[in-house]
DNA sequence: GCTAACTGAGCA
DNA sequence: GCTCAGTTAGCG
């Protein structure tokens, strides 16, 4: 900013321009006239490095002493360069011994950064290791002036609660009835709720909504997909009517995504669902959390800090006295642990409820006897079913992650150059290498010398060729990968859908039939066991009560029995048994340290982990990074998290190369 | 990350 | 004594 010039400003009077002088010298000089009441403004700066994440104090000139309020927008001089904050507080003293610099400007007097989600990111940052700035990022979407000179909607009145409608809707779930009754009356019960199949778990949620919003609190539910928020909305708007809550959704677009955004911030709605980014919706009064589907990957943030949406709501909870809802159609691990520390209370499905369809299993050999995948059992099945409504086939996806395997023995096939697992990459290309993409030519088994290779399934095309032949005439539809049909109707037809693209049949499916089950138990994973009976159970569950469920896989694997039986929670009794056994999580904190094999190394010598950490590694990866791996105790695991933020600050400060810390990471 | 201050080498 | 490239501390 330079000075006026007096000869480009020939209308001004000499005095006017001596008084436009000394007060530009005053703005430069930083004594620019300052607030009355509270001249420091406590600021977050947006700058990604870690050892810079903590408050710097700004002057607040009088001309910003209304706007610069906690939570708002500012840009202040960083380190030379304009950069963007947040206010955190406004206070009558710094500790600072120098001059404060003043604020900028104000972008915005919106308080879109509340105390609460302050201190959710600084908690955040805290246990993954991360920056609150980075947090930050993912919490608050940007700004939109036109959307904010808007108004929002008018906060409507709350909605009238049938305690009766809600009790009956949960019927088959114990003990549902104290749950509602303790969110009505106010207080904040926490369960981990495994659903019975059929359950139209969108409308159950809806009035657990209700009762919490009987007490005047506020809900906060996240979901997977879109495709879950479309439905959680539709029951909201039955069981709530129609303006009481707002859906967050990431492609929605920023006008639209801010605008919702506010009307959460500014108290005009006390209802959100949304994806994992509504987490942290600044939901006034908030007094249930609830998350769906928690194994679903789509909860864990691909972007750093990587916080999963069940730790961000769990943690919001504790923080702002909510009740927590932790549902599916299974168990997580870490779930299962909430249950066994005491944390949280079971809320499951009675016996009757789970009966309420009826799971079998196939075994596959006869359908490969006749050249085809689909045993003779499930055609059966199917003909039975489509005589009264829709069936869903699930297939695997193609192209899923998967070992190929020798056709006759089925010996899992490895590359010749590195023993890595072999896959497909398409239809038409040969298989190769998953780690150091080889491509194998004349691959031959290396137990039998057979050079044929099993062949994982091709996909919903293929599956709703093969029965396209079986049921000339039937209607079929496919629902997979960028093609997912949301819903289909109450007609008989049948729907070939990969896992989690099953669409949700009007009244339940007849039947629903699992192909190729052994390929989701191939997956060479930590959660194979876990995951395979994920989705084989959320597939499931969209049958209408009596329908049939079959299983087409080896009758014997415990995923199988458990869904058999419809008990995942015994599933993952044992599951959480088996882990703790090996001192892997929930009963352990783990994290890993991936980057430049340089890099890691640097940091392998550099942190200083709590006593009795296991540091693995470092361990070279396909894509020419290496990865250091730590473990601790769960007890420890708050000292890990500090000890790695005390890492990527020194690692920041010293401008050595970046790396990737991940706390809890979904996969290894 | 960036800027500004500092350092020492090279040179008039 | 000065400039300038290279280095580094500190950011209010």
């Amino acid at each position: 900013m330079t000075e006026p010039q007096p000869e480009l400003l020939p209308g001004l009077v000499r005095a006017e321009v001596w008084a436009s002088q000394a007060r530009a010298r005053r703005a430069r000089a930083g004594d620019a006239e300052p607030a009355t009441v509270d001249p420091v403004a406590r600021v977050l700066v947006d700058v990604p490095l870690a050892h810079l994440d903590r408050s710097f104090d700004y002057a607040v000139p009088a001309t910003m002493a209304d706007d610069a309020r906690p939570g708002a927008r500012v840009k202040v001089r960083f380190a030379g360069q304009d950069v963007d904050g947040f206010v955190l507080e406004r206070c009558a003293h710094t500790d600072h011994d120098g001059r404060l610099t003043p604020l900028r400007r104000v972008v915005s007097a919106e308080p879109v950064l509340s105390p609460a989600i302050a201190a959710l990111a600084g908690e955040l940052a805290a246990r993954y290791a991360g920056t609150r700035s980075d947090v930050l990022r993912l919490a608050i979407p940007s700004r939109h002036a036109t959307t904010e000179k808007k108004p929002s909607p008018p906060a409507p009145a709350p909605p009238a609660y049938d305690a009766g409608a809600a009790e009956a809707a949960w019927a088959g779930h114990e003990p549902a009835t104290a749950y509602l009754r303790h969110l009505a009356e106010g207080s904040s019960p926490r369960a981990v709720w495994t659903a019975a199949p059929a359950t139209d778990w969108p409308r159950l949620l809806a009035h657990a909504a209700a009762a919490t919003r009987a007490s005047g609190r506020g809900v906060l539910v996240c979901v997977p997909d879109g495709k879950d928020v479309a439905r959680v909305d539709e029951a909201l708007a039955a069981v709530l009517g129609p303006d009481q809550h707002v859906t967050l959704v990431a492609d929605s677009g920023p006008a639209r995504r801010y605008a919702d955004f506010l009307a959460v911030s500014r108290g005009a709605r006390h209802v959100v669902v949304g994806t994992r980014a509504a987490s942290f919706a600044p939901v006034h009064d908030l007094g249930l959390v609830v998350v769906w589907d928690d194994g679903d990957d789509l909860h864990a943030e691909p972007r750093a800090p990587y916080p999963h949406t069940r730790e961000t709501l769990l943690l919001r909870a504790e923080r702002e006295g909510a009740a927590v809802l932790v549902g599916g159609f299974v168990r997580t691990v870490e779930a299962e642990y909430l249950l066994r520390t005491g944390w949280a209370r079971e809320l499951a499905a009675d016996r009757a409820a789970r009966r309420r369809v009826t799971v079998s299993v196939v075994g596959e050999a006869d359908a490969r006897d006749r050249g085809g995948r689909v045993p003779h059992e499930v055609h059966l099945v199917l003909r039975r079913a489509l005589e009264t409504g829709p069936v869903l086939v699930q297939t695997p996806r193609s192209g899923y992650v998967a070992a190929l395997a020798c056709e006759r023995c089925r010996t899992p096939a490895r590359c010749a150059t590195c023993r890595g697992p072999l896959t497909l990459r398409g239809p038409t290309e040969p298989p190769a290498c998953r780690w150091c993409g080889a491509v194998a030519e004349d691959w031959a088994c290396a137990e039998c010398g057979h050079r044929g290779l099993r062949a994982p399934v091709l996909g919903d095309a293929r599956t709703a060729e093969e029965l396209g032949r079986a049921f000339p005439g039937t209607r079929i539809r496919t629902s997979s990968g960028e093609r997912v049909l949301p819903t289909v109707g109450a007609e008989a037809e049948i729907v070939v859908a990969t896992p989690g693209a099953e669409p949700v049949a009007d009244g339940g499916y007849a039947a629903v039939v699992l192909l190729d089950t052994w390929l989701l138990l191939s997956r060479v994973d930590l959660r194979a066991g876990e995951e395979a009976l994920r989705r084989w159970a959320n597939a499931a569950a969209l049958a209408r009560p009596g329908a049939t469920v079959l299983a087409v896989g080896a009758p014997a694997h415990p995923a199988l029995q458990a869904l058999v039986r419809w008990d995942p929670a015994g599933f993952a009794a044992r599951e959480t048994t088996e882990r703790m056994e090996a001192h892997l999580p929930p009963a352990s904190r783990l994290a890993t340290i991936t980057g430049d094999p340089g890099a890691v190394d640097d940091a392998a010598t550099l942190l200083a982990p709590p006593p009795g950490a296991e540091v693995l590694g470092p361990v070279d990866l396909a894509d020419g990074e290496s990865r250091v791996v730590v473990r601790v105790p769960r007890a420890q695991g708050a000292a890990l998290s500090a000890a790695l933020a005390e890492l990527q600050r020194l690692r920041s400060s010293r401008k050595l190369d970046a790396v990737r810390v991940q706390v809890d990471p979904p996969t290894l």
